[in-house]
RNA sequence: GGGCGAUUAACUCAGUUGGGAGAGUGCAACCCUUACAAGGUUGAAGUCGCAGGUUCAAGCCCUGCAUCGCCCA
């Protein structure tokens, strides 16, 4: 005994600061921008740079790591790139927020001074989220990080901005848009919320012009009535083929506006006639253009009443309802108004009722673009994970809606048009114009807006690299290997990630695309400020440590199944970093020096066992982290750590580790004892970095960090591992240990009692074995005396289990309880008999006897066979038991 | 309205080509055995949401239904 002393618990917040910064200082997580070796790459979901770590960036960047750091022990060149984004609108909000606690607004200080607020507020709370990734393990490599409003960044974006608009793929459109009025800005598709909400249903009417009459027409959103420019029936409705009106006269104006006929009308929507507000409704803007309607705006941009509601001008939107519909009542224009619910849009980022505006605005043509995305994953350049999100791509794609990227706020990549003062012209340039090429003039102004942060996000996988120039980090790391994020920003990034890469780099951005679940809350909730039960990830690590978090994490992260995170299963997955701790800690009781060389000679059963099963759990884990089942990883390494190496080899080895077998044996048990911890702690690393960093750290004859390890299934004898003869004989071993502690347990023998008991078969292999390995027998079961025998008399006071085929006796002199021995044995019959029942049903039923395949018929034989036997031998004990109670 | 997912032990969840239902936690009993009581040994616990169908054989494949959740319109 000698080695290295370990703490007696393991303590995290001592270990991970020392870890992480030793990693830093070694520049361990620097990827070549040029080497011979496999390039492997990874860009983060860039998170927002003002914004705090919650629980759904603590699963995608673990997972990431894990995915990176395995990679790296795999030999790989590995990048991964981190950054963060602008968020244009929510980091606005937070700043004008301040200013308005202040007193002030945006607008007194000017567009300069707030952006230059702006850039302080990034300052200040940047790092924040970049360091709490640090605290995760995080193995970026910072040195590259990268922000979208960065000055390579921006360059990229007017590039992009610049070619689409040359193509043709950019354009500046007059069209219905979605308007947030609270943030003040244009929102694409995406960023609205739809929420089904309670209102109310008004039937108006709305009379003839021809005084025949009068239409009802049901809406939700009565003040919009005064932007009507058509009232729409369905011209296959028979209530309205009779029709003399061409037009009826709007309530509350002087207007009068035209009756069209449109299939889009819903013939069974009330009472199937569709008053028609083109500047503020999608779906009427689009019959208006099909009709050639004039769209007619009467809600301003701040939600208040505009010139076409007459006297209703300057009213919110929601009193301008109330009183329109006060007014039709007294003049008996509305006929009745229901409980409706219907889904309302909200604005992503502050929940405002959105209101549909006609408004000029620029937009990406996206349909083209989009058709290359869908080939991409069609041919398979691009792998979704799992399979069947890419349905959901597929249908997103093909229904895909130009995008609108103009944003009328002030924090974001400025839209790069000028426009001449003179006559009008346009320039779109890589540089800024002073003069319009056009007319010479050189009063110019700039576009106003700034373009929405998702649109530099898209260029993410390239523009880090340095795009538009021809980097070498771009040559070696583009495309990127493995692209890790949650689905609900599928559409937002992937997507249009997939569309610029294509477009620009002429290659996917990404080969595989790992789409990860939403980390709620215990009860499934999805975790919220508002319902205050939101996980602080830090909270976490401080109070259990990282790695457990990081298991938790990895354990919870099946495909396809929600992680409903829980503070329960983090102390759980303590114990077991806690466990492995103490495996160390023994370990290094033992380990004074390296041993480089297994002796395969002097090695136990136990030995070759561990072996064998280390090979396994390295295949376990190499399989499920390359099929990004990281729940397996967990799940195969959890169990290796736990019930194999420490509740098996470790017991079982105490005896050759303490020299009861002799130096030659001591030694190489030692040598395997070295060899597995370290192998362990490798197959471990990329799930919990820094214990078995620290635990690294301490093993002797070990320099330098886990990092540089070679991953088990990698080194030269990796294959020589595996013994399968060994596996079986530890089998039967740890069958007949087992068999007697069931025994001890069961009749309620107390554990330091030592026994005496007998193994009794006619098989010989069995005999061999159980007496060959009859020290690890006997240690492990706290027997005084076991024997090995082909027949004879079963000892007249032992209980019984049946191992194999063979009988185990355990020698109950003077401590038998036959009756608890007799209902021990009737519960193992009663069970075997249901097995044997049903397995016979097979055997008899002919069909199965005919079509199944032979292997299985084969198999189902001799299960019955095993089964039988082992009843039988039961049944025989039980007869005994049953005598000598009675005698 | 269209689409996707979930439903397996008290709880949280695995179950990858269909071939005798698993884990962790919790629970119960016993144990301070010289790495670990954040531990050890043993044990109890499931009509695999419901109803049909395909098949020799279904937790797994097909259809329908129910409940819950999500996305899109």
């Amino acid at each position: 005994m000698s080695g290295v002393e370990l703490d007696k618990g393991y303590d995290p917040s001592d270990v991970e600061k020392r870890c992480y910064d030793q990693w830093l200082n070694e520049n361990q997580f620097h990827a070549d921008d040029k080497s011979s070796k496999k390039p492997y790459s990874i860009v983060i979901p860039p998170p927002n740079v003002t914004g705090v770590l919650h629980m759904g960036h603590a699963l995608n960047n673990t997972l990431q790591d894990i995915l990176c750091r395995y990679r790296r022990l795999r030999g790989d060149n590995v990048l991964w790139m981190p950054g963060t984004d602008h968020a244009g609108i929510a980091t606005q909000n937070v700043v004008e927020k301040k200013l308005a606690s202040e007193g002030r607004s945006r607008h007194e200080i000017g567009r300069e001074a707030f952006v230059e607020r702006v850039w302080e507020w990034k300052e200040e709370s940047g790092n924040a989220i970049i360091n709490q990734l640090k605290r995760l393990g995080a193995s970026c490599d910072w040195e590259r990080e990268r922000f979208t409003m960065d000055e390579g960044l921006s360059r990229a974006v007017r590039k992009v901005f610049v070619e689409l608009y040359k193509q043709g793929l950019i354009v500046r459109d007059n069209y219905i848009i979605n308007w947030c009025p609270r943030c003040n800005t244009a929102l694409a598709d995406l960023e609205v919320e739809f929420e089904e909400k309670q209102g109310r249903l008004y039937h108006i009417k709305y009379p003839l012009a021809d005084g025949s009459g009068y239409f009802i027409v049901a809406t939700t959103r009565p003040e919009t009535m005064f932007g009507d420019t058509a009232v729409a029936v369905n011209p296959e409705d028979p209530r309205y083929q009779n029709i003399t009106a061409t037009h009826v006269k709007l309530p509350l104006t002087d207007r009068d506006i035209p009756i069209i006929r449109d299939s889009y009308v819903d013939m069974a929507f009330g009472t199937g006639a569709l008053k028609v507000t083109p500047a503020h409704d999608p779906n009427d803007f689009h019959i208006g253009q099909r009709h050639h309607l004039e769209s007619l705006k009467v809600i301003g941009d701040d939600g208040v009443m505009l010139e076409g509601a007459g006297t209703f001008q300057g009213l919110s939107r929601e009193e301008c309802r109330k009183q329109a519909v006060k007014a039709l009542e007294e003049q008996g224009l509305l006929e009745k108004s229901d409980e409706h619910a219907h889904s309302v849009g909200h604005c992503y980022r502050c929940k405002t009722a959105i209101e549909p505006n006609l408004s000029r605005q620029w937009f990406v043509k996206t349909k083209s673009l989009a058709e290359r995305a869908i080939k991409a994953v069609e041919e398979g350049r691009t792998r979704i994970i799992p399979e069947h999100w890419t349905k959901t791509y597929y249908e997103w794609m093909n229904n895909i809606r130009d995008w609108c990227i103009s944003r009328q706020i002030w924090w974001g990549h400025r839209i790069p048009v000028w426009t001449c003062d003179a006559c009008g012209q346009d320039i779109v340039e890589m540089e800024d114009p002073s003069v319009c090429p056009s007319c010479g003039k050189n009063e110019l102004t700039q576009d106003s807006d700034v373009l929405d942060t998702w649109f530099s996000s898209a260029l993410w996988p390239f523009s880090t690299m340095g795009w538009p120039d021809e980097t070498d980090l771009l040559k070696t790391f583009y495309p990127t290997s493995t692209l890790v994020t949650g689905f609900d920003i599928l559409f937002f990034w992937v997507a249009r990630m997939m569309m610029m890469g294509l477009h620009f780099m002429d290659e996917v951005p990404f080969k595989d695309v790992y789409i990860h679940a939403l980390v709620r809350d215990e009860e499934g909730q999805k975790m919220s400020k508002s319902k205050g039960n939101v996980i602080d990830p830090l909270t976490v690590i401080d109070s259990y440590g990282t790695d457990a978090f990081r298991f938790t994490l990895a354990a919870f992260a099946a495909q396809g199944r929600d992680v409903k995170m829980s503070l329960a299963r983090v102390e759980g997955y303590r114990h077991f970093i806690n466990k492995l701790w103490n495996a160390a800690r023994f370990s290094m009781m033992h380990l004074d020096k390296e041993y480089p060389e297994l002796d395969r000679e002097h090695m136990g059963l136990a030995d070759r066992w561990i072996l064998s099963r280390l090979k396994k759990v390295t295949d376990e884990v190499a399989a499920s982290i390359d099929g990004y089942h990281f729940n397996d990883t967990a799940t195969s390494l959890y169990r290796f750590v736990w019930n194999e190496f420490c509740d098996w080899y470790l017991e079982a080895s105490k005896p050759a580790l303490y020299g009861k077998n002799g130096d030659a044996c001591m030694n190489a048990s030692k040598a395997v004892l070295f060899r597995v911890l370290k192998d362990t702690l490798v197959l471990l690393h990329p799930v919990i970095p820094f214990v078995t960093e620290e635990i690294w750290g301490k093993l002797p004859g070990v320099r330098g960090s886990v990092m540089n390890a070679v991953f088990p299934a990698d080194l030269d004898d990796f294959g020589a591992l595996e013994d399968l003869d060994s596996e079986k004989d530890m089998e039967f071993v740890m069958g007949v240990i087992s068999g007697v502690r069931n025994i001890r347990g069961e009749m309620n023998i107390n554990p330091s009692q030592n026994l005496a008991a007998v193994i009794q078969s006619d098989v010989d292999s069995e005999r061999q074995t159980a007496w060959k390995f009859k020290d690890m027998i006997m240690v492990l079961s706290r027997l005084d005396s076991f024997d090995v025998r082909e027949d004879g008399e079963k000892p007249r006071s032992s209980a019984t289990a049946i191992v194999g085929e063979s009988s185990l006796y355990v020698n109950l002199e003077g401590v038998i309880d036959f009756d608890k021995e007799v209902e021990r044995l009737e519960k193992s019959i009663a069970k075997l008999s249901k097995d044997v029942e049903t397995i016979s049903k097979k055997l008899s039923n002919e069909a199965f006897m005919s079509k199944a395949p032979d292997d299985v018929v084969e198999k189902v034989r001799s299960q019955h066979q095993e089964s039988k036997d082992k009843m039988d031998k039961y049944q025989e004990n039980l007869a005994k038991i049953k005598e000598a109670r009675t005698s």
